[in-house]
DNA sequence: TACTTTACATACATACTGTATGTATGTTAA
DNA sequence: TTAACATACATACAGTATGTATGTAAAGTA
């Protein structure tokens, strides 16, 4: 079976991200070595190089999926209903249960931001779930729902709020029931904001 | 003039953390090379596998100390009232105000958890900052401030929203402004734990 | 078909962490 | 007081990982 350059390229990338996310995942970016990412991936340092540059440019690809990933999830969980607030609800918990998974977590909440720099972190989440949440926010507010405060610094903290909260189940031995307990305080924190 | 090995060996480990987290503020963990860090303290390498083991070890130190100070900070404004409820805020800003100063901000919020592994820094913070926001919560509920929800939850999705909002504010040309809307975003967000 | 470009392989240079060994100074106990 | 010992630190070296320079074979192009 014959390739295209384009086919072969788009392989190689993709296969080398699946294998450096699996990586990344279960050692963490400073402990995976290339050379450990190419050999399974059935390739040499060569082929990373040329298609990535380096170790942080591999690392940033691989962040991209999962952020995509995730991104898609939640917005297609809170476009299941038509009301805001349970729109805004249902894209949390979507965030949270995503971004919880072992292939996420630690590329996503502990790695990111460490390896490629805070404020590149945050505009590559910008691009995904953070915009979706500003302009969900933004909306309701407009609509009246929200009491005026800064959507940018509530964004912030909301945000926040949840990505520590990935990182607290993922340590309790109870996943299910720590996830209730932070549905049911998120809840209750989204009500102080709440004007109908 | 003479001194003690004791007195010696605190005045290196002093030094070496104090040149430490100078470099690890300005470049990161991974940029900061321990050849550099050695040469600015005056002494070698050896002084410092001596003292801390390995590069880790340095940096777990390093955050030891930036902890500890925040820490400090913060229980010293909570103390300025007698409000259960003006504690908490006041105690919040505190945190929000020292954490965002450039020697803290990388070290404790960046680095911190993808050097160090977030269960040993979620150990770290429980030992300061961590540990009097629970407390204070539980205090607040047990005294009927608060509605009934899980404290641990409560307190993780507090503490990332506030360590979200620094890493935010450290980002905003007018950091004065952004405070403020913090301050008020915060407030609103606790609102809707409040009973009384 | 001649050539160019591209995707990748391989060998090597560089840099950094960590260790093994040596030394001088402080401490302690007979 | 001094001899035995512990400790704080210096230095040289080894191991490992990233990144680069160069080579090659196959696909694309004129």
């Amino acid at each position: 079976m014959k390739m295209s350059k384009a086919e072969q390229k788009q392989q190689t990338m993709q296969k080398l991200i699946e294998v450096a996310r699996e990586m990344f995942s279960r050692q963490g970016y400073a402990d995976a070595a290339m050379e450990d990412i190419v050999k399974q991936a059935g390739v040499t340092r060569g082929a990373l190089y040329h298609n990535f540059g380096s170790k942080e440019g591999l690392f940033e690809a691989v962040l991209a999926s999962v952020q995509q990933e995730i991104g898609e999830r939640v917005e297609a969980e809170a476009a299941k209903s038509e009301d805001l607030w349970q729109q805004l609800i249902l894209g949390c918990l979507a965030f949270v249960s995503s971004a919880v998974e072992h292939r996420n977590k630690r590329i996503l909440l502990i790695d990111g931001p460490s390896v490629i720099g805070w404020e590149t972190w945050r505009r590559m989440d910008e691009e995904n779930s953070m915009r979706h949440l500003r302009e969900q926010l933004q909306m309701m507010q407009e609509q009246g729902y929200l009491r005026p405060v800064s959507i940018d610094a509530l964004t912030h903290l909301l945000s926040g709020a949840m990505n520590e909260a990935v990182l607290w189940i993922s340590e309790t031995p109870d996943h299910e029931k720590s996830l209730e307990e932070i549905s049911a305080a998120m809840t209750l924190l989204l009500e102080g904001y709440r004007t109908k």
